[in-house]
Parts: structure tokens; C-alpha cells; sequence
DNA sequence: CTCATATGTAACTGCAACGGTTTCATATGA
DNA sequence: TCATATGAAACCGTTGCAGTTACATATGAG
């Protein structure tokens, strides 16, 4: 929800420099309650990543270029710090070093796999996103 | 859980060819119930990695060497088909040329990672646990 | 100043997923 | 024949998340 409403941000700043959008206008592309991309937009303007107006004419811009927000950067801004893969809520028997050390092997793929794909997502801006709706919408503008 | 199993199975059958372990003694060491154990054995059996045996001194076992045992062939076997990451449940605005070409952009993203972690996931065997467990509880038969 | 309009936030509801538990059926070796 | 193990269905309680309501706050226009 967060790279889909960035990326209607990415869209709108090309062509209206300096125009906003409202949480409504997002909320109908997303299909939820603008209540619901607020509490996303929170998360996204504590980040630093847009900028947000009230009032009357109110409403939200990027903070930055599309091209200085990467994925990764939405992807910790909504981030709560859970790991992607958790075991069981229980944890593993400390008791058993059988258990303990399963646990601790897996702990170690885990970092490793998160860490390969928060790598892969920094190297995606939101100007890769902006040009790839761009061409699916079939304004190339080329 | 699946790998916690799979790994104390690989133990065993180092230690004790032959051997089974009960859902009991499993569910000891990953501090759960034996039936929700066995609830994941039965995926595993499903997937052909392991092999049970019902009565008194019943149990479960390797089906094939660890060596031949990849984490994901376990990923496959408890996989229930879910995407890694998905969307809110309502989907993209099919109204909405914008939201649809986030969600596609977003799917093939999704698509890459799942892949190349899975990829990862092939290359670790069930003997590499193995001896990850047996080195961390300093049994290293050196 | 006043008001319409937008966000900020808390609180509650409803739904789905998951683990835990019970219960009973089934297989099987001693 | 019986003790012991798995197989499977059914149910409960918890958790997390989206949706919703309600109200407070800010702010530009008149």
C-alpha cells in the first residue's frame, strides 16, 4: 500500500509540480479507508519520505525526488521489526542444545535472506516504478 | 517446525540407523503440542521425505540420506501456495490504470525475490544442519 | 472571525489465520 | 488382546490486520 500510493505521488508530482493528493483520491485507487492510508502516510512522513499539508487544498507530496526513494527506504518506514520468517511463538526448548542450536541455524539464514532482499530492493526507485506505469499505461511520452 | 524435525531426524539416524522419533519427543523439543507435530509430519510424508510408522515403537524417519534433503524441498513440502508478500486483500481499483500497473509492477518484484530465495533455499541440505548441530553442541567426532 | 476541508489519533468491530487441545478412529508389535 | 503410536476432525482462544467511527487539530478562503 505504501509503494502504490508513493507511486501515484511519483505520478502526480510529473505532472502537476507541486500539486498533492488527498488519503480519499489514494484511498479509491487502493481500494481501502482513507483512514487506512493515513495511518500508512504517518508512517511514511515520520520517514521523511513525503510531506504533508492540512487544511483546506491539503493533502501529500513526496519530500524527494522519485529518484532518491528506493524501495528499501519505504520498506523500513513501514517496517514494525518483526522478522520475515519467525519460528513458533514458543521458541525453542533451552533445555534441549539439539533445539537451540536448529533455532540458531535457521536465525542465521533468516538474517541472511532478509538482508539479500532488502539489498535487492535498493537498487529500485520509485522513478523505476514511475516509468513503469508510465509504459503500462501506455503514455511513453517518447 | 518442519526443519526442526527434519534436523533432530537427521540426527538420529546418524546416531542410531533405523531409529524413528515419536511426535512426543519432537514436540518436546519445539515446545508444542505431539499433534500439531504431527500435523506438519504429514506434509512432510506427503512430500516423500520422511517415513512413518504407526503402533509401539512407531515412529518417524529419514525417508532419503539428509545429503539429498534440500530446505527447499521442506519450503515445497509445507508450502501452502501463498505468496511471500501480498497486497491488501481487496486488490488493486481495476478502474484505475495507476493502481493496476503498481500491483503488476509489485507482483513481478515479489515473483524475483520468492525465486531467489528459494534458489538460496537449494542450496542447504538437511547434512549441513546436521553438522551445524552437531558442531554447535561440540560433538564434532573430529 | 468563521467555516469548510483536510489530516491525526484513539478506540472499537469483524474477520481470518494459526496454534493448542480434545476426542475418537486406526494400525501394529509384544 | 492390549498397550502404544499415528491420522484426522472438530473446537477454542489468541493475535494481527483492515475497516470504521468519532473526535481533535490545523489551515486556507471568505
Amino acid at each position: 500500500m505504501a509503494v502504490h500510493a508513493l507511486g501515484m505521488l511519483a505520478c502526480e508530482g510529473e505532472r502537476h509540480p507541486g500539486g498533492v493528493l488527498s488519503s480519499s483520491t489514494i484511498a479509491r485507487s487502493v481500494r481501502t479507508h482513507p483512514v487506512v492510508v493515513r495511518r500508512v502516510l504517518a508512517d511514511l512522513r515520520r520517514a521523511g519520505l513525503v510531506e504533508i499539508r492540512r487544511g483546506p487544498k491539503g493533502g501529500v507530496a513526496l519530500a524527494r525526488p522519485p529518484s532518491r526513494i528506493t524501495l528499501r527506504c519505504i520498506w523500513e518506514a513501514v517496517d514494525d521489526g518483526e522478522p520475515l520468517f519467525a519460528g513458533h511463538p514458543a521458541g525453542p526448548n533451552p533445555r534441549c542444545p539439539t533445539a537451540l542450536a536448529v533455532a540458531g541455524y535457521l536465525d542465521a539464514l533468516r538474517s541472511g535472506a532478509e538482508r539479500q532482499l532488502k539489498d535487492s530492493l535498493r537498487k529500485v526507485t520509485l522513478a523505476d516504478l514511475r516509468r513503469a506505469i508510465s509504459t503500462t499505461r501506455g503514455e511513453t511520452h517518447a
